[in-house]
DNA sequence: ATTGTTGTATTATTTAAATAGTACAACGGA
DNA sequence: TCCGTTGTACTATTTAAATAATACAACAAT
């Protein structure tokens, strides 16, 4: 099945989002294979252009390896993951805190609000 | 000064993000006047017609209301505002939640992530 | 009455992104 | 050796968004 993408944000980005979350995730295992260019175009049901130039950022963030013409690899340096994990917790935090404060929200009414939807969904 | 965009996100969608927000914080206040199509497209640095589709979206969640010829104004119907500002809050936290799942952290882990993080920038 | 500002509408152009279609060298396996 | 798959590269086209440039009716103020 497709993916689901948000309208008005560029594709290659939200794919680069989704493939970075899914090897921090572990998804796809720390030096295991990676899903070749036209294998994820065809299950994200985008053009493999559109994947390949998602891929090549993806690589810029030292998270993939390209073994020449043998596919690809998730990087196998426990290092290089936790660091890419360190960084999206803070990152994620950090516009929460931005946008919560340009809400006028505090802290207490943020962290409130978040115990409350918690369980909401499910 | 011009306002401050990312790309990848469609301008006239981070233009209404924007100005929803800043009505519901009392930058523009209730039942008060709102700036001209032309005004805010200046201040923000953009395209008249831009805008214009920007307000008009606006228009559409009833924040503000066209007099016509003569203008535009904040709602003054309070119930709205306080509806809108709800919203906004629930909408902010469900997307935080379901990131944060996505993410699979617990939801301490997220909390103290939030506190660790909310005094760090000021 | 005239002037200027308002929202709104229209058409054309530009720009960025995604898609379509094709090509090719490198490598592994049959 | 031969064949299929790999990543990569390239050009052209389409699509969506933003911009540019006007135009006009309605109203307020002078």
């Amino acid at each position: 099945m497709a993916w689901k993408f948000r309208s008005g944000l560029a594709l290659s980005v939200q794919i680069v989002d989704r493939l970075r979350a899914d090897i921090l995730k572990g998804v796809y295992k720390s030096g295991g294979p990676f899903p070749t260019v036209r294998q994820l175009a065809y299950d994200a049901g985008v053009n493999p252009n559109t994947m390949q130039k998602a891929l090549t950022l993806l690589e810029g963030e030292g998270l993939v390896i390209t073994n020449s013409t043998n596919g690809r690899s998730v990087t196998d340096d426990e290092a290089v993951l936790d660091e890419a994990r360190d960084k999206a917790l803070r990152s994620f935090t950090e516009n929460i805190v931005k946008e919560a404060k340009n809400m006028s929200l505090n802290m207490n009414e943020l962290i409130k609000s978040i115990e409350k939807g918690w369980d909401t969904d499910e």
